[in-house]
DNA sequence: CTCCTGAACA
DNA sequence: TGTTCCGGAG
């Protein structure tokens, strides 16, 4: 494992120790066991029901998501359901989301895993990679949400939280994304990465929001490089 | 107008 | 690495 003033550094000589770290992991683990939000993919362990709200999610209001999840699991509830449905029926629930290529890709997820893993989703990370439809992020969501794999996810939210709480603001695009997703699994817990990975992921949706952060009521106020630049 | 639990393509 | 997919809420 790299030093992890490698992986984060927002000046020539300006780390975050290793207390900073800690600090910020206590604090925000404290907000999410107050403020975690209820969606009914937080509610299952299966795989193929997390596999199908991780895709939705890509890009989405979780608000906006809840029904249409819940509507897509009364049609197709089981992998063999998806596997054999009509792709426009498919395409027809997830209109509300946009998005309309998400269809295809599910259902073929959906076919290749019936016929390579069993009808499994597999936990394997490269395998699920291999998978139409699921990057990085989604594979980690659903390593660390159905397997309770220590796999941390960074998204939109959790970049926008490292960015302005370690001041990573300044970094090239390119080196950026890479910085960020080591600062990710540096910052996270050895133990339940789930439940931080949604702590996180409501800190920045609630509070850390991207045009209006509520700063007034933020556990990080105190020490955040980004609050106190303003 | 931007943003939302991104991924695949050239 | 930059673009494109694409709907709804604020």
């Amino acid at each position: 494992m790299t030093h992890p003033t490698t992986l984060i550094k927002s000046g020539p000589s300006d780390y975050p120790s290793l207390a900073r770290i800690k600090w910020f992991r206590q604090q925000l683990s404290a907000w999410g066991v107050v403020n975690r939000r209820d969606y009914p993919w937080r509610r299952t362990k299966d795989a193929y029901h997390l596999l199908v709200a991780e895709s939705l999610l890509q890009k989405t209001d979780a608000d906006i998501v809840a029904p249409i999840y819940e509507l897509f699991l009364e049609h197709y509830p089981t992998i063999q359901d998806l596997a054999a449905a009509n792709l426009d029926d498919v395409a027809k629930i997830l209109k509300p989301l946009g998005l309309f290529f998400r269809a295809e890709r599910l259902q073929q997820s959906a076919e290749i895993i019936i016929r390579l893993y069993d009808g499994k989703v597999p936990q394997d990370q490269k395998q699920l990679l291999k998978l139409p439809g699921i990057g990085d992020y989604t594979a980690r969501a659903i390593g660390s949400q159905a397997f309770n794999q220590p796999l941390a996810v960074l998204d939109a939210n959790v970049a926008r939280i490292l960015e302005r709480f370690f001041g990573l603001q300044g970094e090239r695009v390119k080196s950026r994304c890479k910085i960020l997703w080591g600062a990710a699994d540096l910052i996270a817990p050895k133990t339940d990465v789930g439940e931080w990975n949604l702590a996180l992921l409501d800190f920045g949706a609630l509070t850390c929001k991207a045009q209006s952060p509520n700063c007034q009521h933020c556990p990080l106020a105190s020490k955040c490089q980004w609050n106190s630049d303003r």
